[in-house]
DNA sequence: CAAATAATTGACCGGCCGGCCAGTTAGGGC
DNA sequence: GCCCTAACTGGCCGGCCGGTCAATTATTTG
């Protein structure tokens, strides 16, 4: 009775050890996670882990590949979806955006981690959707939408910028004098941003 | 002869394990970061760091402590020699945190390691710095000079959010596609903001 | 059905981690 | 000068870290 189940399914242990792994990860960062603790979590040996995934490195590397992809496709989904180039569509994008990091904390901390190790594995992966956004905004410029004296790149570097570090840095801007809820600061920011790129009448 | 130095100094004995640390954590972090590896640094015994500061964690307080305080104060210099309040003030403010961020990139990484912690002491140290300077943009309001409609302290919140995530996130945007140089993006980051914030004629 | 392969286990390892302690030495107060 | 406090040293320790290995068992292959 009550004996180990007999039947294996190797791709589901590895599915086990990745999540139990990115929770650990995400929280305490790679140096402080503990092989031990890991198995104890994923409720693996900690061998299996090894056997799996080689390494605890090669397991981090896993890890954050997997995540990346899924915030990649999520990001793309996003993009895919969205209508004709115009400053309603910025401003949708920047709200989009947001709230896509308001609800995967994982995500923001995720980013932390690997900024902090200078890993610029993650920036790589945003070419295409950077690239493809920038594309979108310069021909909203052309077509008089938004100010033409602005790299479009970084328009959305600070919308992103914002978002991220309003989430990342939320235990240092919380407690000041007079700060707002997640809604109330995306409003005064949509405010100073979607003035400051459209174009004086 | 090449005797070890027989004179005693324990405050340059304390300030060379925190000038030590301090690289260290900035570099590592606090789980990466050894105890023998900080000792051969500071060139001082393992035990001479606990006779200081008596663990490691209470070494790291006070790295950060110490840090936090001299952030504080240069900020407050910065801050105390501004004029009379109005938008080209604001506009000098926002290059004066870049710049300085710029400079101690070892602040922008201590402000990314206790943000991951969750520490908000590094926030509570900002009340003032804060308080006062939304009470300054919102007598530039009320002078006409800025935009009424938006809370003071999340006009700071931008243009500090902005500033810090560019350059702790360097390594994710840096390989963007179009992305210029600090100045470049400073600039047009600046556009956007300062119009952003300005009132329509 | 046998043989090969892969998943899984538990025991085990060398190394080093943070921390402790007994002892030594310098310096300041009296 | 003497003593007491505090700075400083070297050696040591228990524990646990990441990682290995041989053995066992389920699954796939042929």
């Amino acid at each position: 009775m009550n004996q180990k189940i007999q039947t294996r399914d190797p791709e589901l242990t590895r599915a086990r050890i990745l999540d139990a792994a990115e929770a650990l990860f995400v929280e305490q960062g790679f140096s402080a996670v503990k092989l031990s603790e890991l198995a104890r979590a994923a409720e693996v040996t900690k061998s299996l882990i090894h056997h799996h995934f080689g390494s605890k490195e090669r397991l981090w590397e896993a890890v954050k590949n997997r995540a990346f992809e899924r915030y990649f496709t999520a990001q793309m989904a996003l993009f895919e979806e969205a209508g004709e180039p115009d400053a309603l569509l910025l401003r949708h994008s920047v709200e989009a955006y947001f709230h896509f990091l308001r609800d995967n904390p994982g995500v923001v901390r995720l980013f932390a981690w690997t900024h902090l190790e200078g890993d610029s594995h993650c920036g790589e992966l945003d070419h295409q959707l950077v690239g493809a956004g920038a594309e979108w905004i310069r021909q909203t410029q052309q077509r008089g939408l938004l100010r033409q004296d602005i790299n479009p790149t970084h328009v959305i570097a600070v919308f992103v910028m914002t978002c991220t570090q309003w989430f990342e840095a939320k235990c240092h801007h919380e407690s000041w004098p007079g700060m707002g809820s997640d809604e109330a600061f995306l409003e005064d920011f949509l405010k100073i941003f979607m003035e400051g790129v459209t174009p004086r009448d």
